[in-house]
DNA sequence: GGGGGAAGGATTC
DNA sequence: TCACGGAATCCTTCCCCC
């Protein structure tokens, strides 16, 4: 019997409370008969007053809160309810009876006392001690001597020692572990190649072939020598060498069934019969002979029941269940629900309860569990009630996560919290990559110093394995875990990162797509084929999320399903920037999509010509992954300038600007990387590569190049421009304790977290675009207007409403917009040859398709798409457009954090405990409005 | 209402 | 003396979007 309330003693009233969460549990071999409440007064006075005491004091009572709701709930129901019920569930029986399979052998082995009886075969002096291993924090395993106090696998060594001072805790050594268990696993193999291991020390069989081959055996291949504890002993052979009538030295007193149970005759190897208990106590046999080390097994006819059986007969022993109904449930009837896996203190508590603590009570309350838990819940009790589970042991399942996280002294300081992050970044990105896996879902664990456990997850649009990566997104996570305390530090004890999500094989291909092939895609009209995106680029600005944030998003196009325009930034947070960004039909498309994807099917060889083209020149191989150091441009990049331009969030691309930056922090990260290299600049407008270094010329060209792009906007009202300039306090800048970690001389510098590289080293030429922009357009604000606007957004093009549908963020039919002129397509709006029109547009009658940047309204006097990619690119670059932000004065640094805690606030806590003011998660970003997709999504539902 | 992401919990070794 | 882990999986609930 489990510990619990009613067993509690002569311990106090307001203890008796605790008892089942703290009390000794002492459903393990070895344990039996001691005096639990002077261990439990024990246990529970070196915890009381301490933080955990009171977190589990808290959890305690969630879970007593739970059991009185559910008692409530039962209270209500009818007799006819239980009645129908009755009938499901003995619908269901009878359905699950039909099914079940006793033809499959199956074996769980498990280990005595694994580490601890490693640790004492390789120390004799301990065999007589009491002892565990682990440390004073928490021990793993014990010995049956130290079992004897109390002491046992996941109790803190210091209250370990309380209950047995002469305790000798042994440190954990995984790599010996590893080693001895690849031995036994060695073992295993012999009766079932493809056995599931679960853990270092335990694993499923289906030993039922190996049974069927065994019965042709002669006894040659079934005798086995007995050797003290050599690697040798585990070949079958009829030469008996050994001169002993003991096995391996007796770890544990008391064993039911220490080895030998029978008589070894000297001279004679031990001959094992046919059977599947002797199959067994041969594996045992041999795992012995090999590794001087004891195992448990149950045989079954199942994984569940076979469970049960090996911890039967604990330690040096086994157990089993015959393949008959009758057997199975005769060993069902008695058997406590806690020792069926799956059944933890919780439920048992709960079904206690609720008057059920053996199975048999499970099976004659099934009705009543069917209305009172979920279909999942009740259906796995009506399983145990049958002793029914998994005759397959499932061998190829894949791993659904990695995660590393670590405890340590109370941690309150930013900087700090942030360094380790890093820290368990680096060490799950290795991890990650030793196995190859890459996942879109980053999570972080936090634990404050009471205890409170908190995750915060966010699910990339790009699966991620670099440490770079699953940093920038991390961080996000922890910095939005630090506001949210703000002014009060966050005081920690744990941080872990985990990464799942895993994408499959064929997912980890890069899904970047040239805008050739984006649009290519786009036109496809498989539905099965997410649409392109380009996403608000502006919009970590917009809700106030770092620019770190930002830099994470730059990560996510190039693995995503679907193609992807590059130049995509989207949101870290959804609950910061919610758009469904999901596939897109086709008639969703935007109709920059739309019309470029025409024009493109009319160019068609052309385009095959230049995709080609662009593909040979790229460093990238499509066939790499998205988190390679390679930039992914993709047809926006020209090549010598690729690794200026940050798309997909390479950490070494990342970390080289980062050190540009750093190295000279009057660069711009887009242009200035040229010049560094080549003492020139590209204009992003006009597409000149400049010949200067002085970026006060620079600007003068641009702004030069600029003018003729006003004229394009001067029919545009000011209420026109006024909505399209839409920031809602973006620009604003969070001072980040990551700044000071990212400066120069930080040996984790990162030029995508580093609002101060960047700020230094922000681009003059698309700042000066911008500027430029705004300037030279006849009614828009310039950028101290802006800053007061609340309804500015940069161009027309990153304009969008928040909906398709959302006809108040449309622009007005006089609105400048992408089209397609052309000829050949009868699906384009007859007005556009109009002067306004912006986008993909006939310039004169020679010049068949000149195309307009959708970004800066210019028009570019070419049909090679690779220069206008490139200069698309180049407007898009969200990494110079980060530097917009910085042309807003620090003023605007209150409201990022209001709006970060509104953003917060309106988040409402659904589990019990959690914080007051966590952040939501799908709290409807002020900024969702901000992507060009948007934009065009609203505009072309105008025009079509 | 269903799907899916996020957050918290339960469980196991 | 102080002091309660780490990794993984599955489930439930809440919430938002379609």
């Amino acid at each position: 019997m489990e510990p619990n309330a009613s067993n509690a003693g002569s311990v106090s009233a307001d203890q008796s409370v605790l008892l089942s969460r703290m009390a000794l549990n002492d459903n393990k071999a070895g344990m039996e008969g001691l005096d639990r409440d002077k261990i439990n007064k024990i246990i529970l006075e070196t915890s009381k007053g301490s933080r955990f005491y009171e977190n589990e004091l808290k959890k305690e009572h969630q879970v007593n809160q739970r059991i009185e709701k559910i008692l409530q709930q039962k209270a209500k129901l009818t007799e006819q309810q239980i009645q129908n019920a009755q009938i499901e569930v003995e619908k269901l029986s009878a359905e699950l009876e039909r099914g079940r399979n006793l033809s499959r052998v199956i074996v769980h082995v498990d280990m005595d006392a694994f580490y601890a009886a490693v640790e004492m075969r390789d120390c004799p002096e301990l065999k007589d001690k009491p002892m565990a291993v682990g440390s004073m924090s928490m021990l793993s395993t014990s010995n049956y001597y130290a079992r004897r106090y109390g002491v046992r696998a996941a109790m803190p060594g210091f209250i370990a020692k309380k209950l047995c001072p002469n305790l000798v805790i042994v440190p954990l050594n995984f790599a010996k572990y590893r080693a001895v268990s690849e031995q036994v696993r060695e073992v295993f193999a012999d009766y079932d190649p493809h056995f599931l291991p679960m853990s270092l020390d335990e694993a499923y069989l289906d030993i039922t072939d190996h049974l069927e081959q065994r019965q042709h055996w002669p006894e040659s291949m079934r005798t086995y020598p007995i050797n003290e504890g050599n690697s040798e002993g585990d070949k079958p052979s009829t030469e008996t060498e050994a001169e002993t009538d003991t096995l391996s030295p007796v770890l544990f007193e008391d064993s039911p069934t220490a080895s030998p149970t029978f008589p070894v005759p000297r001279g004679k190897g031990e001959v094992f019969g046919t059977s599947p208990e002797e199959a067994v106590r041969e594996m045992r046999f041999r795992i012995e002979q090999k590794t001087s080390l004891t195992a448990s097994a149950g045989i079954a006819p199942n994984m569940m029941l076979a469970k049960v059986c090996s911890d039967k007969n604990k330690p040096n022993g086994q157990y089993r269940i015959p393949p008959e109904r009758q057997a199975v449930m005769d060993f069902i009837q008695d058997l406590p629900v806690r020792k069926v896996s799956g059944i933890g203190k919780v439920t048992e508590k709960m079904l206690a309860a609720l008057g059920i603590v053996s199975c048999a009570q499970l099976a004659q309350q099934m009705a009543m569990l069917s209305l009172l838990f979920s279909d999942t819940s009740w259906h796995h009790f009506i399983q145990i009630s049958l002793g029914l589970g998994s005759t397959h042991i499932e061998r190829d399942s894949e791993r659904k996560s990695m995660s590393t996280e670590r405890t340590f002294a109370e941690m309150s300081d930013a900087e700090e919290q942030y360094s380790l992050c890093r820290d368990l970044c680096q060490d799950l990105a290795k991890d990650l990559q030793k196995e190859g896996l890459k996942g879109k879902t980053v999570t972080l664990k936090l634990k404050n110093v009471k205890f409170e456990v908190k995750t915060k997850a966010f699910t990339l649009q790009c699966a991620v394995c670099t440490e770079e990566e699953i940093f920038t997104a991390a961080k996000d996570l922890l910095k939005a875990e630090i506001d949210n305390v703000s002014p009060q530090p966050l005081r920690l004890r744990l941080m872990g990162v985990r990464v799942s999500s895993f994408v499959s094989a064929d997912d980890k291909q890069p899904q970047q797509k040239s805008i050739v092939g984006f649009l290519k895609m786009g036109s496809d009209t498989s539905r099965s084929t997410p649409a392109p995106r380009v996403l608000g680029i502006l919009q970590s600005e917009v809700s106030g999320v770092s620019e770190s944030s930002v830099s994470a998003l730059k990560q996510q196009s190039a693995d995503t399903r679907g193609p992807s325009v590059v130049v995509e930034t989207s949101r870290p947070f959804s609950k910061w920037g919610n758009e469904s960004e999901g596939a897109r039909e086709p008639q969703q498309q935007t109709f920059f999509q739309r019309a470029l994807t025409k024009r493109l099917q009319q160019q068609q060889q052309q385009q095959q010509q230049q995709h080609q083209s662009e593909q040979e020149h790229h460093s990238v191989s499509m066939d790499e992954p998205c988190s390679t150091t390679e930039p992914h441009t993709s047809g926006f990049m020209r090549p010598a300038n690729a690794e200026s331009l940050q798309t997909c969030g390479e950490s070494s691309s990342k970390t080289n600007t980062a050190s540009r930056a750093n190295e000279s922090t009057h660069m711009d990260t887009q242009s200035s990387t040229k010049t560094n290299m080549e003492q020139c600049f590209t204009c992003p407008v006009c597409f000149k590569e400049i010949k200067t270094t002085d970026l006060t010329a620079f600007n003068q060209h641009l702004d030069e190049c600029l003018k003729g792009s006003s004229a394009l906007n001067d029919n545009r009202t000011s209420t026109d421009i006024d909505q399209d300039l839409d920031v809602h306090g973006k620009y604003l800048h969070i001072p980040d304790p990551m700044e000071q970690l990212d400066q120069p001389g930080s040996s984790h510098s990162t030029a995508t977290t580093n609002p101060s590289s960047e700020s230094s080293s922000s681009s003059a030429a698309l700042k000066t675009l911008s500027n430029g922009m705004l300037k030279k357009t006849n009614g828009m604000p310039t950028k101290f207007e802006f800053e007061n606007n609340k309804n500015a957004s940069l161009t027309p093009f990153l304009k969008c409403s928040k909906d398709s549908k959302d006809e108040s963020h449309s622009l007005p039919p006089n609105e400048p917009h992408v089209l397609l002129k052309d000829s050949g397509s009868n699906a384009l709006p007859q007005n556009s040859t109009h002067s306004d029109e912006v986008g993909i547009k006939t310039v004169n009658a020679e010049k068949v398709s000149t195309l307009t940047c959708p970004v800066c309204n210019q028009a570019q006097d070419t049909d090679d798409l690779t220069l206008f990619n490139h200069h698309v690119d180049m407007c898009l670059n969200q990494e110079v457009l980060l530097e917009l932000r910085e042309s807003v004065p620090p003023v605007s640094l209150g409201k990022a954090r209001d709006s970060e805690k509104a953003l917060s606030a309106r988040g409402k806590s659904k589990r019990r405990g959690s914080s007051p003011n966590p952040p939501s998660k799908k709290s409807k970003a002020i900024s969702s409005r901000h992507t060009i997709d948007k934009f065009f999504k609203g505009n072309s539902s105008q025009k079509f």
